[in-house]
DNA sequence: TTTCTTGTTCTGACTGGTCAGTTCAAAAAA
DNA sequence: TTTTTTGAACTGACCAGTCAGAACAAGAAA
């Protein structure tokens, strides 16, 4: 079967080049598969496109999820969950930048829809962990908790692009440390 | 002189369709402007869209440091800061995602560069004022500048992001508020 | 065993279309 | 006169999607 590798390679083509650059002759090259055999396994790019960041989505959320199972402590739960998505960004920036980004322009309307519903879902997932923290141990400020789980994705998104551009100046630790920190925290020391 | 005439309809069609769907005959078309006058201005379509997302970046820190120029306590000039990028975000929700994230893939390599310049630029300038409420009034954590900056672009991009899908939920009141809560303070209540 | 049949999977040349960038003669400012 | 603009035609590259048929495995028939 030659479903899991057009997957891969359609991953690897999508990372690199974005949605609209990536091209179906590419991925089945990279792939080493006719081209045909693209349209035999998926209706379309934009399909292909979506099954593609569904993997992706599903896996951050597997693996937060089966590392939070045990019950945590709050920061804990938090600090893991920043650990978690630092991984998934690090280890493949421009993937993770089509997962969390390219979901807007020029995608048939249908099949955006359903990626923004994929979105919904996993904005949904971090705002849960939040909001149990909120109730269960009363340590967070009474905040909407999906425009938490919002600011938090792209505080994320944008610090690990930044350090992937100046790796040179902070080291892994430095990072999960700041991020940890501006999250929870923010910049004031104190504020009245 | 069909130069500004061309640089407006860039930006509109820039921010409609992302760099690689911009077409330079939609471009021209939008600009009621020949072809021809868009190579005889411009060499060629990164160079353009170059000159638009530098722009974008121009308008935003002019607008800001407009607002900041008298002594103001520390709070109020990040909350300020926080208010005009809230503004522009909002006004042309697309227009900044491309002058903020678009920067990245496909095009010339040396305009890339250009433009990688200017996102630097822009975050020295937000960083810069951080680092002035830092040494002024010994008010903020002592974080790195440049990733608080990283970070405070990152939130408010994500969080106008959601919000303009979801304007039913919150006011733009909420919004500013808790931009700057989340900023300032973090998710915790106290941690210790 | 050997031959025929069937369904699935895969192939790659081909089609129709888009687009950046070029060219240029002629017209319109300046 | 010089500079700027026009507009249309053209080139060459690229690309999503199609389709007639190949390849092959496995079962049925001879």
């Amino acid at each position: 079967m030659s479903k899991e590798k057009i997957i891969q390679a359609a991953i690897e083509v999508f990372s690199e080049n974005g949605y609209h650059r990536a091209s179906m002759d590419e991925i089945a090259a990279r792939a080493q598969v006719a081209k045909g055999t693209l349209y035999y396994n998926f209706p379309g790019k934009s399909q292909l496109f979506k099954t593609v960041v569904k993997q992706g989505f599903e896996d951050i959320m597997r693996r937060t999820e089966a590392d939070l199972n045990s019950p945590l402590p709050i920061k804990e739960m938090i600090m893991r969950t920043i650990r978690h998505h630092l991984d998934l960004f690090l280890e493949s920036r421009h993937f993770s930048h089509i997962v969390f980004n390219e979901i807007s322009n020029g995608i048939e309307q249908d099949v955006l829809e359903e990626l923004k519903e994929l979105k919904r879902t996993h904005i949904g997932f971090l705002a849960k962990i939040i909001e149990d923290g909120k109730c269960e141990e009363n340590l967070f400020r009474d905040v909407d908790a999906n425009l938490a789980a919002v600011s938090m994705i792209g505080t994320l998104e944008s610090v690990c692009n930044y350090y992937l551009n100046h790796q040179e100046a902070y080291t892994r630790e430095d990072l999960e440390q700041f991020v940890f920190t501006v999250i929870t925290q923010g910049l004031f020391i104190s504020v009245e």
